[in-house]
DNA sequence: CTGATCTATCGTAATATTACAATCATCATA
DNA sequence: TATGATGATTGTAATATTACGATAGATCAG
């Protein structure tokens, strides 16, 4: 056991599930937030903004990466992060669509 | 080590990250869907329809109502899950502005 | 080439999550 | 009261995540 049980699932609740995942960490959400408010691309900086060690951010940075929200270019001897509009986009669009607006018809329960 | 350092985060960077980690697991999406489609709200059914064990929904429905998205009332000998509209449409928005449009300007990276 | 700088990766420890069987608690009904 | 049904809790095993130091690789300045 403790592995989680994709296979029960669809694809769609898989990719929201990871994406959400991907979010689900306070470290991931501030740098998404600093790669969001200053839109020319941030590098290592992150490392003194939030006050992780450096192998963490990197890890986190990877995370992002994996499910496709940022995107890194190499410049010179440092690395150039940045949100993948495309993908972001598209993420929003799913979530919007997940996140209804919801009215307890009826008082449920 | 191990544990998330929430001390070095914002309160709203915390809470955005529990709720959306609290949504980064594709049973919970399912059980989210779940209830917001059959909006009279479901109790039990959930073991049949996803196919884990009822430990392990238990142990879901307990997440999902520890970030408040879902409640339960006790009905005789079974329990009435729902989505609580008021934090359900709070969460919504902050998504809403969390996940704004982007644009690329001037080509980042 | 050498040293400095930046980032990724490896190894590792601590902790958290996922899943299930077994059991407990509660309520409904015979 | 006993029995059955339902859901929560406990205990436990497998796996994943988080964090960091140390190290490796790549690139720039000199």
């Amino acid at each position: 056991m403790g592995a989680t049980k994709t296979e029960i699932f669809t694809e769609k609740q898989n990719r929201l599930a990871a994406m959400m995942k991907a979010l689900g960490h306070p470290a991931r959400i501030a740098i998404v937030q600093q790669l969001l408010q200053t839109r020319t691309c941030i590098c290592g900086d992150l490392v003194e903004e939030l006050g992780l060690a450096q192998a963490t951010i990197s890890q986190h940075l990877k995370e992002l990466k994996n499910v496709g929200l940022i995107k890194g270019t190499i410049d010179g001897t440092s690395v150039c992060y940045c949100i993948d509009e495309k993908v972001w986009n598209q993420y929003r669009t799913i979530l919007n669509s997940f996140f209804v607006v919801y009215t307890e018809k009826n008082g449920c329960c």
